[in-house]
DNA sequence: TATATTAATCGTAATATTGCAATGAATTAA
DNA sequence: TTAATTCATTGCAATATTACGATTAATATA
């Protein structure tokens, strides 16, 4: 049905899944990649940049800012884009717990 | 056109864009997740744990394994999946080089 | 005001994902 | 051998994602 049962999972689980998806493509890894690179912020030099059309970028910025993890701002008739710090370091937190789990304990069985 | 144009982003980034698609459903969040938990590998625990149907977490064990981050060994008519350690420790590299940028040298201009 | 520039939005086509019933394959138990 | 158990696979319906042309909205400039 391509709808995930949300509901049957935690928070968390949930929370983790939906930063996860929107890394879940290199357009998106491109942009913040980009973002992080270059101390001023970036407009529609993503476009010139990353090399999909205008739209295309416009929906991916537009996703990352849902969730957060970017700003943009007017700046005339150009929008300027930057990472939202705050953001992405709670971001980090969630992420980094799921990832570091404990794996030394474990005996390995397969 | 539901495909992403993969050839325009740099093996690294489409590397970490497919680890990061796998952790983008709560369902193979919550298995890895159990898998973490439980000292014992796990079966097909793994249906009554999280609650979709068998064929189901079927796939996502298959998408799992796909990717090396589990693996599954046949024991009599189950199969007992754990956690790819070397594996797991690989992709933690990439994506933590992703997710630890820089951010304390940048300006906020937004 | 008229025109250019920039980026968001709309609409749509192509493809991917999710979920499960039905079925099949492999092994074990009776 | 037959039945039961466990898991993978197949096939399909519903929904999501990706990409972009066309258009719109907003601002800047001549």
């Amino acid at each position: 049905m391509g709808l995930a049962k949300t509901e049957m999972f935690t928070d968390q689980q949930n929370e983790i899944s939906l930063f996860a998806k929107v890394f879940g493509h290199p357009a998106r890894v491109a942009i913040l990649q980009h973002l992080f690179k270059i101390n001023s912020c970036v407009c529609g030099d993503l476009v010139n940049e990353i090399g999909l059309a205008q739209p295309t970028i416009s929906q991916h910025l537009k996703e990352l800012k849902h969730l957060g993890l970017i700003k943009g701002n007017v700046e005339g008739t150009s929008v300027c884009y930057c990472i939202h710090k705050e953001n992405w370091t709670a971001m980090k937190t969630v992420m980094n717990e799921f990832l570091n789990q404990d794996l030394t304990e474990k005996q390995d069985c397969c």
